[in-house]
DNA sequence: CATATAATGTCGGGTAAATGACAAAACCCC
DNA sequence: GGGGTTTTGTCATTTACCCGACATTATATG
């Protein structure tokens, strides 16, 4: 394959519009490409050579399994966002992983000294980036308050219009999306119990806000757009 | 005061080694020095004229409260640290706010914009700054798991362990921390009720592991070893 | 030193949500 | 299309923790 046909889509990221062709390229050689399917796990956490990683195409969660092997759903990446080692920080593994949601991806990585070796050379690249860890960060703050402030029903419905204004496809007088968690997969998100998000669900499907089924989800508009 | 007697505890700061004396210099030409005593509130996260702050003396908490009076206390921040918009991001709202939590602190801060434009011009320091950012965001992804796997009492014992290691100052057999939080501020930081988190430090107390006051903690140094 | 204010101690009742257990439905694939 | 597997539905029980209420003790302040 030819490198320019390879690293085209890089340019979708607000990330790389800083970058010349020519330093596109320098990064892609140092490019891993990879295909993945469904439930596939992308390690991160424990690997020597840490990665920063780019999602061309499909979703993936980044999960934590504890001890007792309860699981939280942390984050989930959308095509065109990054994943990885992004804090810079190889010290610590703290038991984090990738898990692809939706029936294929495909992940473009490099390693993080070369991307760091880049911004050396890119101040503006620093910056965003910089910019990109801080959003992040950011939104996990936000998930902090809202597991502490507010309960299931709040954190499902919030989870909800979240999902909807990422991937969802808006129509007359709803918001359809196409469906690739499962309840549990839900309830690791939010932070609760699989029976809990299956009770929720049905509650909310009861009182006419949303149809959930293993291939969509339709939300009303209504409800999406009140706080 | 000369600028040279001002800036050179910035110094210590491993994020402006990199930066030159001009530079420093420069960063300080803008920087606004402040005093503050117990329960002053430093900041708002809805400022006007965003800003960094770097903590010269004492201690502060980063706090939110709801729209019902509920606080949860995010990040204690000490001597050497900083805090304010280090998201880098001034779109979204979340209602942050610091308070002094040590008899006086010391503060100093830079607007954010002036922050911006010497990492555009200084690639080391922003990759340093994203370090920087990247580890709260680590430590922040911690609380999240803490708070979802783990009961009050041991996000407890997790939070004193944490404060030992930052501010204990060790003796033979046990470890003393000059103790300027009160048992609601605790409460804060491991996201509980006043009320638990008294009775969990009195059982803690009574099972024989430490030894708290309003003046000072003591923590056993077999209780904070182990496990 | 007296009094107000803040911080700590204690308890019982209430509740959101976890837990465990099982059934039904949907989906996969041989 | 049939058998296994995954996902969803439902319920009864339990529990950690919240909430309110009040007493007690420590600290600040005039």
């Amino acid at each position: 394959m030819h490198s320019e046909i390879k690293y085209w889509f890089l340019r979708d990221h607000k990330l790389f519009r800083v970058l010349s062709n020519d330093q596109l390229k320098q990064l892609c050689v140092i490019t891993g490409f990879k295909e993945g399917k469904k439930g596939d796990i992308i390690y991160f956490s424990d690997s020597k050579e840490p990665r920063i990683y780019f999602l061309k195409k499909g979703a993936i969660k980044i999960s934590e399994v504890d001890v007792n092997g309860n699981e939280i759903t942390k984050e989930i990446i959308q095509k065109g966002d990054l994943f990885g080692e992004l804090s810079l920080d190889t010290t610590i593994a703290n038991n984090e992983f990738a898990q692809v949601l939706t029936n294929s991806v495909t992940i473009c990585s490099f390693l993080l000294k070369d991307f760091e070796a880049l911004m050396e050379q890119h101040p503006d690249l620093a910056l965003s980036y910089t910019k990109l860890v801080g959003l992040k960060f950011k939104k996990l703050k936000n998930s902090y308050s809202n597991l502490v402030f507010k309960d299931a029903r709040s954190r499902l419905i919030q989870f909800l219009k979240d999902w909807a204004a990422r991937d969802g496809n808006e129509t007359l007088d709803a918001i359809v999306i196409e469906n690739y968690l499962t309840q549990q997969d839900i309830a690791h998100i939010i932070c609760t119990t699989r029976q809990t998000a299956t009770q929720l669900l049905n509650q909310l499907e009861t009182e006419g806000h949303l149809k959930y089924d293993r291939k969509e989800l339709v939300l009303d508009k209504q409800f999406v757009l009140q706080n």
